[in-house]
DNA sequence: CGTCATGGTAAGCAAGCGCTCATGTCCAGA
DNA sequence: TCTGGACATGAGCGCTTGCTTACCATGACG
């Protein structure tokens, strides 16, 4: 399946890719210096500009990539379950389990919008609105059924996905817990967080 | 009640603060030149070095008066409460409704950390230490009382608290929801993701 | 062999950065 | 009136930044 206005990056670009996000996600993007993502590539300061015309272009790349990742694990999440309930905890559970392994890239995905150029930025946002509406349909299905109770469905599945997306912020593998017991912990809350009694 | 490490500032330093904060919470640490901040507060590029010895002496007189602010705002609210369940939810409430009215404040403190030298961020990360286990205690509490069921406390002290922190990032005064609005919504949300049925 | 596309580099430019300094202004107290 | 200290500024220094340019190594192909 070709994704639109994208190619697949070629192994020296997934390099450059590769060390800027590590870079982006440790000090920002404003405090990643093009030759901070050269070294961390093991390679020369010019060869970026080689593969990308921009440093802008690099973190695009990175918050594009990983959007259309984060939509697909929420989708695909969502189609596996058979009640809304069940559709919710492997929502829940899937999006905090890449929230914990790929912190570096969640961070970048979810703090270094402001620094994409307006119509990137402009791009960018149609994903993020598509990730919040799968979670706001899994809410009123269940609402339909029964199964759920609450109020404003719309701020509840920004709630829901802020969980993991906080994830982003604090969660280390070196820490205690693994991304595994993290995301069936999440799995539990998020039920919680909507279910009728 | 005099504070430890830190003077009042005075209106000329609070001007220089509060100009730093919108445009730190607008464009991140990095992203924010001096002259920015001074263009921001209607000052000279040069007045910022006359109250401060560096810019990052700035990021970290906000952060800790942001943090100090917030660890006492958990203290009260859990104080306020009778029974582990209305403690809690006067601490989500409170913690919530301080990062939606906040929310340019709130960004520093939360996701700006890593600009602070080794030494200011030690220092932050006692306050946070201290405020993860304020909201732990409530948990503790209720689950001494049968009034709450989880399994993880110190993880669900996270979760809790990870709700409000990510308000941070998307919320704003412009949109839909009030303050209010968004904590009375997440007083309930904690509430049920701890409660025993 | 010569040609050329691919993928890399060393050196450096113009602009912007954090920060400094000599100087000026204001006002309380002698 | 004079003086000293607090506060503020315009000009600019030395360095780093994103990015460019001219050039080089390699290997597929006629």
């Amino acid at each position: 399946m070709e994704r639109q206005g994208a190619s697949e990056p070629t192994p020296a670009q997934q390099r450059i890719l590769d060390a800027a996000a590590v870079c982006f996600g440790e000090r920002g993007f404003h405090g990643t210096t093009t030759r901070d993502i050269a070294k961390q590539a093991q390679l020369s300061p010019a060869v970026l500009y080689v593969h990308y015309p921009t440093k802008e272009d690099v973190l695009f790349e990175i918050s594009r990539a990983g959007h259309v990742a984060a939509l697909e694990i929420l989708r695909t999440a969502a189609a596996r379950g058979g009640t809304p309930t069940e559709q919710l905890g492997e929502l829940a559970h899937d999006f905090a389990l890449w929230h914990a392994r790929s912190h570096a890239v969640a961070r970048v995905v979810n703090y270094e919008l402001g620094s994409l150029t307006p119509q990137h930025h402009e791009e960018i946002a149609t994903l993020r609105r598509q990730m919040e509406q799968v979670t706001r349909e899994v809410l009123e299905a269940g609402l339909v059924t029964g199964e759920f109770a609450l109020a404003n469905p719309s701020l509840t599945a920004l709630a829901v996905l802020s969980l993991s997306v906080d994830l982003g912020r604090w969660f280390r593998t070196t820490g205690t817990w693994q991304p595994e017991d993290v995301a069936k912990h999440y799995r539990e809350l998020a039920i919680r967080m909507v279910a009728a009694r």
